[in-house]
DNA sequence: TAGACCTTGTGAAGAAAAGCACAAAGTCGA
DNA sequence: TCGACTTTGTGCTTTTCTTCACAAGGTCTA
């Protein structure tokens, strides 16, 4: 099986291409990127009462130019009206649908440490299709444990449990994280959500994304010293 | 003041140039953002005992193309050798120079719930400069406890104990990370990662980083969905 | 019904990033 | 010392992403 190497959370390469019998447009990947803000700022007017949106003010809730923005939403297919905007709800019925929301996508999560509990917690997760069926720890005093109504297994005895895993969000130390990516992928599961701070090996056909807060840190803090150094010369210049 | 928005994660416009008269390079925003992922292959490579590295094999561990990793590389300076590779301590030296690990960065988490407290326990963090010196919480029943050794205070106290902060991380219900941020920012903090699924406003010289669980989620989901479409149609076609 | 007035959708231009391919510059063994 | 061999650094090409700017197409008022 051919593997590739997923280490960037933002994989810029990620050009998504529908089949060519399918008359809907490739979408890009930057774009892809963008639609659950778009998404979430469409749900927030929504519940204010919006029932149209014209794409200068939802891109500037967004943060994004106006341009863009139909240029982004113009990959899902011609919805606005000229003169009028977008409908909110139709809206939100687009996107969700390109994303993929509609479907049921069951999650694992696997160490229920200080991170996995967060995760857990998070109600954020339950909504948009996104189901936690189980959560995996190796640690004997962990496991049978109850988090957020759900008993917490060892991660043979998860898969074992559910036969159809979409998403397994990996919240183990970096040294675990692989061999359970494997028995992940093993399983069938094809959307793997990385919290730890390693490179995953696995199959091409398998989607890995990374999240590291050290990685968002030390961004930061690139453009922290970048702004100190040019205060200083403009204080000694 | 301007104020920009800054929603999502990784701008793609934050090419970063130096100022004209020093003679470093301008550093591509993509390449700050991986330079991170390079600095710990080689950490791990020099505590396995590596001295040397060939772009090749670098470029393997952090799943980029080797003629990437030397053109990052190059954005730093000269520090290859032909026909040997770059010298591991040396090039760790210079990431953490490039990326300003080498100064002192306090940093500050608002909002110590379930998320809030798995950051402050998280250890990664106080690697690399990054120090956190203050929580804070505005719920009276969590205000007074003692998380990882540091008492959690009202964010009003907290700020007036620290002078110099900074980085903030807004970990608190999306509702209330906008004044937050407003705070942070008036107190002088120039960089905010946010975890809150929201836009934040500020102005121009304020850095903001976005970590979303839910975005990342959804454009999971957007893939799979485009590879059960491509199986399904395959299994029919 | 007509014409003023909006806002979209998009072609084209521009900017940024990625990838290629090879000359340059070094090592190393004999 | 020399020549075979290795790996870097980078000019150039290609691809991807962003931005511009305006015709097209629709609304709304009178
Ligand atoms: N906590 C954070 O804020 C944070 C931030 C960034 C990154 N991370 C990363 O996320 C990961 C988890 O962090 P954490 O703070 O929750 O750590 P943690 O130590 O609190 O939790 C790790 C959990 O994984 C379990 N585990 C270990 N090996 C396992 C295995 N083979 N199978 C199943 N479970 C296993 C452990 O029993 C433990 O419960 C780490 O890789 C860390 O670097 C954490
Ligand atoms: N927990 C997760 O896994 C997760 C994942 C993704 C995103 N998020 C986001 O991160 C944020 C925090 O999530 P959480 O699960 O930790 O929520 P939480 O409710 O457990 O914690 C929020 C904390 O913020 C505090 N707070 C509220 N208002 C405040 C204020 N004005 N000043 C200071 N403190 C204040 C609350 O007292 C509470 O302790 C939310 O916005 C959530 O959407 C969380």
């Amino acid at each position: 099986m051919p593997r590739g190497l997923h280490l960037l959370a933002s994989s810029r390469r990620d050009r998504c291409r529908l089949l060519p019998q399918s008359n809907k447009r490739v979408v890009p990947g930057a774009t892809v990127g963008r639609l659950p803000a778009y998404l979430q700022a469409l749900t927030e007017l929504s519940e204010a009462g919006s029932r149209r949106v014209a794409s200068d003010e939802l891109a500037s809730v967004t943060g994004v130019r106006s341009a863009q923005l139909r240029k982004d939403l113009s990959y899902l297919g011609t919805y606005g009206v000229r003169g009028v905007g977008y409908d909110v709800s139709q809206l939100i019925d687009e996107i969700t649908a390109e994303l993929g929301l509609t479907q049921d996508w069951p999650v694992i999560i696997v160490g229920m440490g200080n991170m996995g509990r967060a995760l857990a917690a998070y109600g954020g997760f339950g909504q948009r299709g996104f189901r936690i069926v189980a959560l995996a720890d190796d640690d004997p005093s962990i496991v049978g444990d109850v988090v957020q109504g759900l008993p917490v297994c060892r991660l043979a005895d998860s898969l074992a449990a559910n036969e159809r895993l979409a998403i397994g969000v990996i919240t183990t130390p970096a040294d675990q994280a692989q061999q359970i990516a494997d028995r992940l992928v093993e399983h069938g599961v094809q959307s793997i959500l990385n919290f730890a701070a390693i490179a995953l090996r696995v199959p091409d056909n398998v989607d890995v994304r990374r999240v590291d807060l050290s990685t968002e840190l030390q961004i930061l803090a690139f453009h922290a010293q970048r702004r100190d150094m040019a205060k200083g010369r403009e204080g000694v210049g």
